[in-house]
DNA sequence: TAATTATTTAACTAATAAGTTAAATAATCA
DNA sequence: TGATTATTTAACTTATTAGTTAAATAATTA
């Protein structure tokens, strides 16, 4: 779960893709391979959802034949959030949209 | 400033070093190979700060003899941001972070 | 102008990545 | 058991990356 892996997953964008498709919700191998079959092959895919889950970014459990993957949202955000913290401190646009995410979960309180 | 750059650019860690080097103050490409110079040699950085400039991340400027770089971090963040976004749209740790953010900006009046 | 300093470009090497097809493994079902 | 379906692994190819040293370019200064 390291922030090298995690980087170096989010480095291509097939892989950015099928997390972005997972998001939605979780999924088998093969529902994933079909989606992007234009695309790419199912080993390839395969590959992909290996790294990603080396990195931390998708679980993944077997259930009788298919295997399912399913995105984990806090590693991704998580390893973000933190490299921003490091990198921007106080980065302007990243405090603008907490701005706005505190106001959306508190409704309009805090206006 | 494609996201493609960007996590392209982010996928190094000498780079992301490079980033997080930066974010105190910027620097020119002398004193940023100094300071990796254990590491890397000149031409290396000199590559990586290209990649990096031509993702959109820092910025360069000539001034006399020596070139100097800075961060962009709006563009940082916003990318980033901007993926979770799209990505974990309602991610939790994300949320809380934001509201840490937000408080932090605000003092403790919405303690 | 010649020398020095700062940085980039060129040419190259070694390692890694992303994809391919074909074969292997594992679970289900007739 | 044998066939079918779902997924992964193996073996391979091609392209790209990260680094190297040596040479080129550009600005400054003696």
């Amino acid at each position: 779960m390291s922030a090298d892996k995690v980087f170096e997953a989010l480095s291509s964008a097939s892989r950015r893709r099928i997390l972005a498709f997972l998001s939605k919700t979780d999924m088998t191998a093969g529902e994933i391979a079909q989606r992007f079959a234009d695309v790419m092959s199912a080993p390839a895919i395969s590959k992909h959802l290996s790294l990603l889950e080396a990195a931390g970014l998708v679980w993944r459990e077997k259930r009788g034949q298919s295997v399912h993957y399913g995105l984990k949202e806090d590693a991704l955000t998580g390893t973000l959030v933190h490299f921003l913290g490091e990198v921007c401190p106080r980065s302007r646009p990243f405090r603008k949209e907490s701005a706005e995410a505190a106001r959306r979960k508190k409704g309009s309180s805090t206006t």
